[in-house]
DNA sequence: AATGAATGAGGGTTCATTCAT
DNA sequence: GATGAATGAACCCTCATTCAT
């Protein structure tokens, strides 16, 4: 079983996404990555086909593993507000322990390569699908008010990606731990949850 | 008077904001923005000190011009219910006029190179100070309902910036136009206005 | 009367002269001695066919100024001995009166491209022939004793080349005033001046 | 043992030497060495920081075999005369045999460019002590007189200097061999060598 | 004659990728 | 598989030279 190649595998993702954080997909060269990843520059292109290859692979897995412990967590929720709380809290308690991850969404997310930009967009339409059937339920259940789900959707992934791109660019950020309730009650209102019937 | 000098400024301007917005900082060559503007390589060098300076102008001059027309906007308002509402038609109205600008907003916006990200910041905290602004004033003014500004600007900014990114970034988007009202009436909902006193 | 075209042509040579000596060749932009001739850089063109022109045309005229010098100054004098003496004083003088000539030849009379050595070797090799002429004539009439008439030549200019080479490269070089009796001793007993007959 | 690595360096230093004789500093671009050297344009940046310090290496490294060729020569002569003779014989055989260098420090020693300068200053200046040693333990001794040691040193090596310098310009040189005697014979005038005691 | 904005060829350097070991 | 030296295409920027005014 290729336990080792595994390894080396994972061992050169992890020192991509520290590398594209702190310096970005075009600062941060294969040398560099090698390095971090404590492998030859060569062994790079056994596992990845080229450095695009990497940065794709990374967003898929990682935003992979986000979107699986998403799906998770609210497959246990009983009402679309319990389920939109445990959104909020496992978005912003996931990007906080995976601060590279985080700083790596907010700024290679939106890089330029239409190649890249393609290839990323697939995770990420699959988070906004999860968020706006989760709306679409509640609305469909008479828990929530809303006349258009897109919007909706914009909204709510809107305000947490703005919460966690101040936080990683913040120099000295305050914690995102307790706005969970605070964002919640936002949204709620926004949502007209607890208001209706 | 350098009316010359004056329009190719604005020239080279105009063809970096299009190849940034389409190809990226990094994938923008100082060629290919020359050849758009249709200058000679050389000739840029005559009116920005290097590529990251095209950059850096070119956000806080566009920026400054989209800010200034929002401080316009807000101003002949009377509650903080019509500035909210006119920030959000002014938003979503000039990103829709200035396509590449707003690509580029979302896009080098998140440059990784801690200079730029320095320059480009001021302006961006410019215009979040004009929202907390806002909202504060409806605070105070028993307008609205509000535990944490900041979230509350992330809220609202981050909305705005999710409806732009999913426009800017869809092939065939359909207009920001009309969604006004739908994301006006979230806001209202979310800070409880005209449910008060 | 052309005056004014004169005044120019001898800004800029000084300019040059200025700048090379301070940067060298490579490292004096058109643009830099422009300014310093208080110029534009379409002007210089007016006056030199290209920068290689400023060059050849600098060492022609300030080498012949002090081949002329030498001449003068040895036409008076009655023995080898004497005019050996009073060119080691003019070199020495001059070249401390010209700071930047002294130092623009140590560094640019080697220039390595030919066109350049070509032209810059003239005037070089009509200083030779006088101090040839001297020696060979000293010879001669039996007031000193030399084998080999250039070899005698080559010491006499290396020592004063060697002797300006260290004053200019020295931060803070002793004055070469003083020097002249001592390197005039020197090349009496090589020469074995004084002790013939 | 890495040999290939110092071959490789070497080969480089080698095209660099030969370019740099050839077409001084500024006209010897990196793909002209690259290309004598038979390497690619990039290796040569796996061995030198930039092309500045192809100059300064191959200088120290050239003109350190130098100065211990010329130590080893004179630690085994008796006298000041016997050691500057050997001097005089291993400066002029030294550069005969490498004409390169011989070209490339007559040109490039003169390099206006500070650093390069600085860098170049070190060897250069060891070689003028060890003159200057020489000059004064046979002063000392009484085996030389000499007022000035510093002059005493620059008619020395200005001397040989002119004579390489002669050598290397003219297009067809006559060999330095057999000029040893002759100069060594000034020398000796100079110093009054042979005719104190 | 004088200007200086504009030109564009050229060069140093970087870095993704390859391949012999 | 793993290495890392070598490659060379690509790119930013400089600056001698031109030319419309």
């Amino acid at each position: 079983m290729s336990r080792p190649r595994e390894e080396k595998y994972q061992a050169i993702l992890d020192a991509a996404t520290e590398a594209f954080a702190e310096y970005g997909f075009f600062n941060s060269q294969i040398s560099k990555i090698a390095k971090l990843a404590g492998v030859a520059d060569g062994t790079i292109y056994l596992y990845f086909k080229n450095k695009e290859d990497i940065l794709i692979s990374l967003f898929t897995e990682r935003m992979g593993q986000f979107i699986n412990e998403i799906r998770h967590e609210i497959e246990e929720c009983q009402s679309a507000k319990e389920r939109l709380l445990r959104i909020i809290k496992t978005h912003l308690r996931y990007m906080q322990e995976n601060r590279s991850l985080a700083m790596f969404t907010q700024i290679e997310l939106r890089q330029s390569n239409p190649t890249i930009r393609e290839a990323i967009s697939g995770p990420l339409r699959e988070y906004f699908h999860i968020i706006e059937l989760v709306l679409t339920e509640g609305v469909n259940k008479g828990e929530l008010l809303l006349y258009d789900v897109k919007v909706g959707r914009q909204m709510f992934f809107g305000t947490l990606d703005a919460m966690v791109s101040d936080w990683v660019i913040s120099k000295k950020p305050r914690s995102l731990e307790g706005m969970e309730e605070v964002v919640f009650d936002l949204m709620c209102g926004a949502f007209k949850i607890g208001e209706i019937n």
